[in-house]
DNA sequence: CTGTTAGCGCATTCAG
DNA sequence: CTGAATGCGCTAACAG
C-alpha cells in the first residue's frame, strides 16, 4: 500500500523536487548539476522547488551510480597534536578547492582502531585516502589490503613499499643530524637521546640522525644514554621525557645535552631537570622536535626542529588527486622535505 | 613475486559472492549479516567466498535500503587542542560498542567550514550529529537546518535552545568561580583576566566566574584588568595570552594574580611575566583552565581547571544514541558537569 | 531542450 | 530454509 509521505522528517528526494517542477526527475538533475541543456523557464522551477522543500541531493545514492563518493579519508594518530591540524589544513587547501568533502578519522595509537578506521574509509567507498600514522607492520599489512582494494591513497612521515602510493614525508633524519650537531658545536660532547627504548631505536628515523652526527663528530653512540619507552614505541610523551631525564640524571656519566623525540618530550625532559635542580642550558642543554606552538613559550623558550607540516599535507594532497583523476596509474612518488633548526634558550644562553 | 594487479578490478560485490557460494545474492545476504536462517552449509560456503574476494558490503548500498549509515559525524573546532582527542574517545566508547563509525570533521576555526562540514554530514546522510563547535549566530542558523532536515544531533559546550537537542557542557563559570576564589584566598585582591576583549567578555562563561567570585568577595572588578584579543573572540592562544600579561604589567595598578582564559593563554603570560623578571608565583600567580597535558610541565607548574572532556563526551554520544534509536521525540535534555580546580606551583609557592 | 529506460548494490517482502 | 521480485535516489546513455 501506499505510504503517505505527510513524514516531514523525510528529506525531499530528487523526485519530490521535479514533481513541484512539474518535470521529470532526470530533468531536475541536470538543472541542479548543472549538465546538458535546460531551459532557464525550467531551471528556475526547480530552483524554486529546491529551496522550498530545502532539498539536498543524497550523495550516497549519487555514488551508488557513478562510484565517486566525493570525499576522501583522511587517518591521523590523534588530533591532540598540532601536527594533525596543520596537515589536516594543508590536505583541505588542495581538497576544498577540488569539490570533495574530507573525513578524518583517529586511532588513539591503538592499532586495532587504525584497522577499524582504514577499514571502515574503504567500507564507505572513500574515494582516496591520506594516511599520517606511524608505520607498524599490523598497519601496514592493511594498508596493502586497502590498496588491493583499489583505493588510491597517500602516507605522510611513513613511507611504505607499495605500487602506485604516493609518500611525502620530512627529513627526520636531517633535522635531528641538524639539531645534534647544533650541540656538538656548542661544545657538548656526552649527548643524550630521549623519547625510545634502546631495543627499538634503529626504527626512529630521528634516532638515527642523532647516531650520525655522534659518529661524524667522532663521539661514542652510548647505549646507555639512549632512553625511552618501550610499551608503546610509537609515541613519546611528557611523561617519558621526564622519567627519561630522570634516568639520565643518575647515570655516573650524565650527559650534558639531550636531544628528545619531541617537543613533548622535551618538555618532560626539562620539568625533570628543573626539579633535580639543573640549569637549563648551563647544566643541561634541551633540544626538541617539531615546533609546537607552546615550545617558543617555554621556561626558557626551547630549541627545536620544525617541519613544513600544511606544506606536506599539500603535496600528499595534490599527489592523492592527481592519481584519483589520471588515466593510467603512473610510478609512485617519494617526496622529502627539508627541517629547519630553530635555536632558542634551552641550548643557547642568553638565546 | 606474484604481482597480480587485482587493481584494476572493481571491488567484489553481493552477486559475486553468491555466484561464487553457487547460491542467490539474497542467501549470501542473509548469510553474511546472520539474519534469517541458513544452513550452515550454506553459511560455510559463503564465508569461504567472501575471504576469498576480499568482500566487505558497500554501506552505502546498504545505507540506501535501509536509511541508516550506520554512522555519525563529529564536528570539531580547529584549535589543536588537546580535549579534540579526548572528546573523540569519549564519544567512541559509546558508538564502537552500538557498531557505529565516527567521522570527523574542523572548522579551522571558519564559520564558512562550519557550514560546509555540517552540510556535508547531512549530505552523506550520517545517523547522527556531535557538535562541538563554539556557539555562533550563524552557527546556530546552520545547526537549525540541520535540525529541520531530521538529523538527530547533541551538542557538547554549546549549549543551544532547539527542539529535540541536548546538550552536555562543564561548568565552566563554576571552575572559573573556583580558581578565582583560590586566589582570593591565598591573598590576592587585585586579579586579572586574560583571554577576552572588555568588549566580548559578558558572552564567556569563564570571564563570569571570575567577575562574580571578586564580587562575593567584595572585590571590585576592574575593567582595564580584563585583556585579550577581539579580533577572535573565540579563541586564546599563547601569543595573547602573552600580549595580555605584558598589558597589565604596564598598568599603574597592577595585578598580583591572573586567571587566564585557557592554559595555552596562562602558558603565554607565564613566559611574558619570565621575560618581565617576575617570579611566578611569587610577584606573580598564574592559574590557567583546561589542564592540558603539558600543564604539569610547565616552570612551574600550572594551576588550572580540568573539566571532565572524557565523560562528556561519552554522555553526548549516549544522549545522542538514545535519540537515534527511539521511537518518541522525547523532551530535550540539558547536562551540567562540575570542573576540578587543580592547584599547583603557578599559584603557591612550594606547590 | 526534455523524457524514457535502465541499473548501481543491497535488503525488505513475499512466495515457494 | 531459499529464491524472486521490487525499489531505495540518483544519473549515464539514449531516444525523442
Amino acid at each position: 500500500m501506499k505510504t503517505k509521505n505527510t513524514n516531514t522528517n523525510r528529506p525531499a528526494t530528487l523526485t519530490d523536487v521535479a514533481r513541484l517542477a512539474g518535470v521529470v526527475p532526470m530533468t531536475a538533475s541536470r538543472a541542479i548539476n548543472d549538465s546538458g541543456y535546460v531551459s532557464s523557464e525550467v531551471r528556475k522551477r526547480v530552483s524554486e522547488a529546491v529551496k522550498k522543500l530545502h532539498y539536498r541531493p543524497n550523495m550516497l545514492a549519487r555514488q551508488l551510480k557513478s562510484s565517486r563518493l566525493n570525499a576522501i579519508g583522511i587517518l591521523l594518530p590523534d588530533i591532540a597534536n598540532p601536527f594533525s591540524t596543520e596537515l589536516v589544513n594543508g590536505v583541505r587547501q588542495v581538497f576544498d578547492e577540488a569539490g570533495y568533502t574530507c573525513f578524518i578519522a583517529t586511532t588513539s595509537g591503538k592499532l586495532e582502531h587504525e584497522k577499524a578506521s582504514l577499514q571502515a574509509f574503504a567500507d564507505h567507498r572513500v574515494d582516496g585516502l591520506i594516511v599520517a600514522t606511524r608505520g607498524t607492520k599490523l598497519g601496514d599489512e592493511v594498508l596493502r589490503d586497502i590498496s588491493r582494494r583499489g583505493i588510491p591513497f597517500a602516507t605522510i612521515g611513513r613511507p611504505i613499499k607499495l605500487r602506485g602510493v604516493d609518500c611525502v614525508t620530512a627529513n627526520h633524519w636531517q633535522g635531528a643530524f641538524d639539531a645534534v650537531s647544533h650541540l656538538i658545536e656548542i661544545g657538548h660532547r656526552e649527548i643524550g637521546f630521549i623519547g625510545i627504548s634502546p631495543e627499538d631505536r634503529l626504527s626512529l628515523r630521528r634516532y638515527l640522525g642523532y647516531a650520525a652526527a655522534l659518529e661524524q663528530a667522532g663521539l661514542e653512540v652510548r647505549p646507555e644514554h639512549t632512553v625511552g619507552p618501550r610499551e608503546a614505541p610509537a609515541f613519546a610523551t611528557q611523561e617519558d621525557g621526564f622519567a627519561g631525564m630522570t634516568a639520565l640524571a643518575q647515570l655516573r656519566r650524565r650527559p650534558t645535552a639531550v636531544f628528545a623525540r619531541n617537543d613533548f618530550t622535551a618538555i618532560g625532559a626539562m620539568r625533570a631537570a628543573h626539579m633535580l635542580g639543573m640549569r637549563v642550558p648551563e647544566d643541561m642543554a634541551i633540544a626538541g622536535f617539531d615546533n609546537i606552538p607552546l615550545a617558543a613559550f617555554t621556561t626558557p623558550p626551547l630549541t627545536t626542529v620544525e617541519q613544513p607540516i600544511t606544506a606536506q599535507g599539500a603535496i600528499a594532497a595534490r599527489m592523492l588527486l592527481d592519481r584519483m583523476t589520471a588515466e593510467k596509474p603512473g610510478a609512485a612518488k617519494s617526496i622529502s622535505m627539508e627541517c629547519k633548526l630553530i635555536v632558542r634558550g634551552s641550548t643557547l644562553i642568553g638565546g
